[in-house]
RNA sequence: GCGCCCGUAGCUCAGUCGGAUAGAGCACCGGCCUUCUAAGCCGGGGGUCGCAGGUUCGAGUCCUGCCGGGCGCGCCA
């Protein structure tokens, strides 16, 4: 396996470094590499002059130039040079770079053991909004990025079917509009169920606010959910089953997917918790509260997480400082019944592997790649794959599930898994809220003087039904992208016109998602999403879609395919990528295209996506700007000179490779046409 | 009150391990289609990087304090 670049180039230098000055090579930090502004001042720089000037006291140009002058010869370096202003800049020998690229990469080894990556967890109770399709994307592609990592992943959707927001559509449709099972059955085969449900949702919020003495037939209804043997309990589970149909076709939309569904209805039936209740009294980390106003509790001491684990000095210091402000959380309450922290704990211990009992398992559903897994109380399919179990667990929920997630890591430390509190990770996001010109198209508009009308943006309501619905979205997107394609492509069939349309509208969505900040709040704003222009999804697309007919033409024309172009590069004279002449801005593409697999280091380590994002349509845009560039310069299909063609091809092949596949991380397709 | 997050161009946002001239999209103004798709490209105007200190050869980035905004801290889920 051909090292990286980088690593070769960092271990030559710290070796120079040691012979030129007899600094200690394994006791000095790595040296630093960065990208220089542009090809012109090289392709690889590094400040590590300006870090010894002072220990050596030397001018940062006079050391760079000494380590320019002892750099001596290093396989894939053309030339090494001191910068004026103290920058140790290199040079890479360029064809051999591509070639190598080119052709097959042997991949780093799959990190061991499996990753759960738990996403989407929408209540089955009303149709997916844009907030939830934020947790999809980033979960979605967190699992992709994984993937193409090698890590074994697998993908869980949590549903939450015995909650309160089920209850409530169960007493909207029972109460509110008078029907039984067999009625809402009728309706759920003649509507768009999702979307009925969202309205009566509403409408069930309206009908507590005007009483809250009405609040006790939730509570009824949620205690019949609970038990079940009741009808409301069957409307529930009818409802529940519906709605995620309804949410898993929204997401297949998305090309969004999962492997396995968990039911919450099925960790209580299957007492999880009973069972990590019992560990988690044995170990003493929950604890009968004899009195105080949380007399009758069973609770779990909180401490602040960050102490506990890492700075043992710091979590002496916080011991004295914080002794008297020890909190509980309640986890059994007084009358018997867990909490949700209780259920989450025993489904975080049961994903790691650590509560000694499992699921049964049924076929939810098939599809195309094979069959779709559910949790299920009893009777389960007699062979199914391993579920749970692993040794990495991401949650995917917004901000503010925080104090909760935390919660989760601390039970796993005070039960003695600290290293299942190390690998628990909370993957956490801001929410998406509504600007204000987009809450006021859906038509709520806050009273010109009320808090609302102050704030900077509208927060989305599922129980005021205010929200962008997931499929709303998407359809306005595919109708707005189905009339741009047809009146570009007339020749497409409808078919293939409806094909491309979808993808479009996925990436304009799914890069929308994605290119914020995990940190930032998104004021979703309904035109600034429906753009296929500038910083978008379809403008990534249509970079590809161009290189993509380059191809195609020359196939028509010549007879003549990419394999074949790339194949006799390497009998090609380089002079188009080395030369003196116009080479900067195609070797530009080649070094950029080659920074995926760096960025999707930094992705996983930092969890933040928008890098991918922003990467993906920075490439796009080197490239566009390539495309328009004379032809003189650019052209492949026009170009009579054989070795030019040839590079011109192979580079662009390369850019356009890397480019499908962040993409493909991204969750996004490319339309054969656009 | 305590904790977490955010503050960069008119607007929405990037800015990697502290490093070369602080960038992009949108909006605005001016150009570019007989030449591989104009969903594109090129050029222009537009900045007290919230404020004040500190560390450093070097700070949008790190530290401290403050200001403004968001979220969380329940015998809800």
């Amino acid at each position: 396996m051909i090292l990286p670049i980088h690593v070769r180039l960092r271990a030559h230098l710290a070796q120079v470094l040691t012979t030129l000055y007899g600094l200690d090579a394994g006791a000095a930090p790595p040296v630093a590499l960065e990208y220089p502004p542009n090809r012109e001042l090289g392709d690889l720089g590094s400040p590590v002059a300006f870090e010894l000037a002072r220990r050596l006291r030397k001018a940062p140009r006079a050391i760079a130039q000494e380590i320019a002058g002892a750099f001596g010869a290093l396989d894939g370096v053309r030339a090494v040079a001191a910068a004026p202003n103290g920058y140790l800049n290199v040079f890479l020998t360029r064809a051999p770079f591509l070639v190598a690229r080119l052709g097959h990469m042997d991949a780093p080894p799959p990190p061991p053991g499996k990753a759960i990556v738990e996403h989407t967890a929408i209540n089955p109770n009303k149709a997916a909004h844009i907030g939830h399709l934020r947790n999809s994307a980033l979960g979605d592609t967190l699992v992709r990025v994984l993937r193409f990592r090698g890590t074994h992943v697998e993908v869980q959707n949590y549903i939450d079917d015995t909650g309160v927001q089920v209850a409530d559509v169960v007493v909207g449709f029972r109460v509110l509009a008078g029907m039984d099972l067999a009625a809402v059955r009728a309706v759920a085969d003649s509507t768009r169920f999702d979307y009925y449900c969202w309205d009566l949702y509403a409408r069930v919020t309206e009908w507590y606010d005007g009483d809250k003495a009405r609040l006790a037939v939730r509570a009824q209804t949620l205690h019949d959910i609970e038990h079940g043997g009741t009808e409301n309990a069957e409307l529930a589970a009818f409802i529940a089953d519906r709605i995620v149909r309804c949410h898993l076709s929204t997401m297949a939309r998305m090309n969004v997917d999962y492997d396995l569904l968990t039911w919450e209805g099925d960790i209580l039936r299957l007492k999880f918790w009973a069972q990590a209740f019992e560990v988690l009294k044995q170990k003493g980390a929950v604890y009968l509260r004899q009195d105080g106003r949380l007399a009758g509790c069973w609770v779990m001491p909180i401490q602040d997480l960050d102490a506990v684990s890492a700075d043992p000095a710091a979590a002496a210091a916080d011991e004295g400082d914080e002794a008297g402000d020890e909190r509980e959380k309640v986890i059994v309450r007084s009358n018997g019944v867990v909490t949700y922290v209780g259920k989450d704990i025993a489904y975080q211990f049961w994903k790691l592997g650590l509560l000694g009992r499992d699921f049964n398992y049924r076929v939810f559903a098939d599809r195309p790649a094979g069959p779709l897994w559910a949790t299920c109380t009893q009777a389960g399919s007699a062979e199914h794959p391993p579920f749970g179990g692993a040794s990495y667990v991401y949650n995917v929920i917004d901000v503010r599930q925080s104090y909760l997630q935390k919660l989760l890591k601390q039970a796993l430390i005070a039960v003695g898994h600290p290293e299942g509190a190390e690998r628990s990770q909370h993957f956490s996001y801001e929410m998406v809220a509504l600007s204000h010109a987009t809450a006021k198209e859906l038509g709520f508009a806050p009273a010109p003087d009320s808090d609302e009308a102050k704030k900077p943006f509208v927060e989305v309501s599922g129980r005021k039904g205010l929200g962008v619905k997931a499929d709303d979205l998407l359809d306005k997107l595919i109708e707005k992208a189905t009339a741009e394609v047809a009146r570009r492509n007339p020749e497409l069939g409808a078919g293939d016109t409806a094909r491309v349309a979808q993808m479009i509208a996925v990436a304009a969505v799914r890069y929308f998602l994605i290119k914020f900040s995990r940190g930032k709040v998104i004021a979703f704003d309904l035109e600034e999403a429906m753009s296929f222009q500038g910083e978008s999804g379809p403008y990534i697309q249509y970079a590809v879609v161009r290189i993509n007919n380059i191809f195609r033409k020359l196939q028509e024309r010549d007879g003549v395919d990419e394999a074949a172009l790339v194949a006799a590069l390497q009998h090609t004279p380089p002079a188009e990528l080395e030369g003196e002449g116009g080479g900067h801005e195609l070797w530009a593409l080649v070094l950029e295209a080659s920074r995926l697999d760096e960025v999707v280091e930094q992705v996983i380590a930092t969890l933040e996506f928008a890098i991918l994002a922003k990467y993906a349509f920075s490439l796009a845009q080197a490239f566009n700007a390539f495309y328009n560039l004379p032809p003189s310069r650019s052209s492949i299909f026009n170009e009579e000179r054989e070795d030019v063609r040839r590079w011109r091809a192979g580079a662009v092949v390369y850019l356009r490779d890397q480019l499908t596949r962040a993409l493909g991380l991204m969750g996004i397709e490319v339309p054969v046409r656009m």
